[in-house]
DNA sequence: TTCTACATACGTTCATGTATGTATGTAAAT
DNA sequence: ATTTACATACATACATGAACGTATGTAGAA
């Protein structure tokens, strides 16, 4: 074989990166070869150290792939105007646990994430990932808190930090332990649920404190 | 060196599984070889192969020595008896938390479980281990929520199953982001607050439905 | 003396990275 | 329109090293 033209070389990657997630699902992360992630893909090794440096820019390579698409998403959403911001907050979760749901290959990296990688090492950028995208739901979170608040949505005494927390927490231990065993219970209705449960919380004055 | 007495050989198997939590926490399960381990412990691989089988068996073990404790303290918590049974869950969930925080062995191996290990191939007890607790603690939960609400405490229109997989994942949520990066929030303050939050949620009966 | 609790030594496997081969696409020169 | 020259997109081959499991050695306890 020999050199493709632009687009083939681009579906060889593409290739490469499905094959990828399957395998790294399977396996997980650190116990995979280059070897099985190109016999997968219908590949030699020699194509993977083409596209990629190693096996943690492939990595890179994936979950850019799939997490990317969230930031049009949030921009698209924040574009919108609530009157009440907690509004904001319950779209980007219930979006995000949607697409949980239907999306097999975000749920897939999710599981990869979560369960079949270790955050170390030169795979310690994933971490990093996390955290920064926590930051950031954080900061848009206690934001929108402290707007309700002020808007009199909720108590004013409302601590808007610790709510942005326990929202974030809530969501990760949702799609934590959905995606360790999806049967232990219906993320579609329970997740929603459980989120206004706590939201309904947050509006109990009496209970924000500690 | 040669022969020790029985305790003298327990002390080298408890130095060993001591390095494990160490060795394991900076680099990760995988990555980390029975070499790296026996020479942080001040052995030679020898020793590691004659108290354990292989990682698997060494690890399994490890995680049986901090998490075993676990079994009484429910025992104990359980045989008190509770007006409202919330109160159990309450005290369940924030003695975790308070183990999480102030044992350092326990943070440890939280982290390595959650962050620092792939749950797959042999590895995969942990993942069951982890289940069968979240198993019994739901259990627990569910148990607790249907005699409050049977009680009075919370809306009869309660979904204790619901009520209590919101529990368990706010807990793991928790812990999870905790483990991740302690510096993000308190989670001696907030946790329990958090919790707080979310018992209160449930006692607002236009909340509990999707 | 025998068994224990290791240390040491050995052989094998396996993944990695790199070096090299090679056929084709592409652009420029003719 | 060919031909030439080079870059691209891989496949193949090779060398290295690390980790593993086991086999064997050994000094002290029982």
């Amino acid at each position: 074989m020999a050199r493709k033209t632009k687009e083939e070389a681009l579906e060889t990657r593409n290739a490469i990166l499905d094959a990828a997630e399957i395998v790294f699902q399977e396996h997980g992360v650190s116990r995979t070869s280059l070897a099985e992630i190109a016999a997968a893909a219908g590949v030699t090794r020699g194509a993977i150290y083409w596209h990629f440096a190693d096996k943690a820019d492939l990595f890179d390579a994936m979950t850019q792939r799939v997490f990317g698409l969230m930031e049009e998403k949030l921009a698209e959403l924040q574009a919108d105007s609530h009157e009440n911001p907690v509004d904001l907050l319950r779209k980007l979760s219930f979006h995000f646990l949607e697409r949980v749901v239907n999306d097999p290959r975000y749920f897939r990296l999710l599981e990869i994430s979560w369960h079949k990688c270790e955050y170390v090492g030169e795979m310690a950028t994933i971490r990093d990932t996390h955290l920064e995208c926590g930051n950031r739901y954080l900061a848009i979170s206690e934001e929108a808190f402290r707007l309700a608040a002020e808007r009199g949505f909720l108590p004013e005494t409302l601590d808007a930090r610790q709510a942005a927390v326990g929202l974030m927490v809530l969501v990760d231990g949702l799609v934590l332990n959905w995606t360790l065993d999806h049967t232990l219970f219906p993320l579609d209705s329970f997740g929603p649920a459980i989120i206004e449960t706590y939201l309904a919380g947050l509006a109990v004055p009496a209970a924000k404190g500690a």
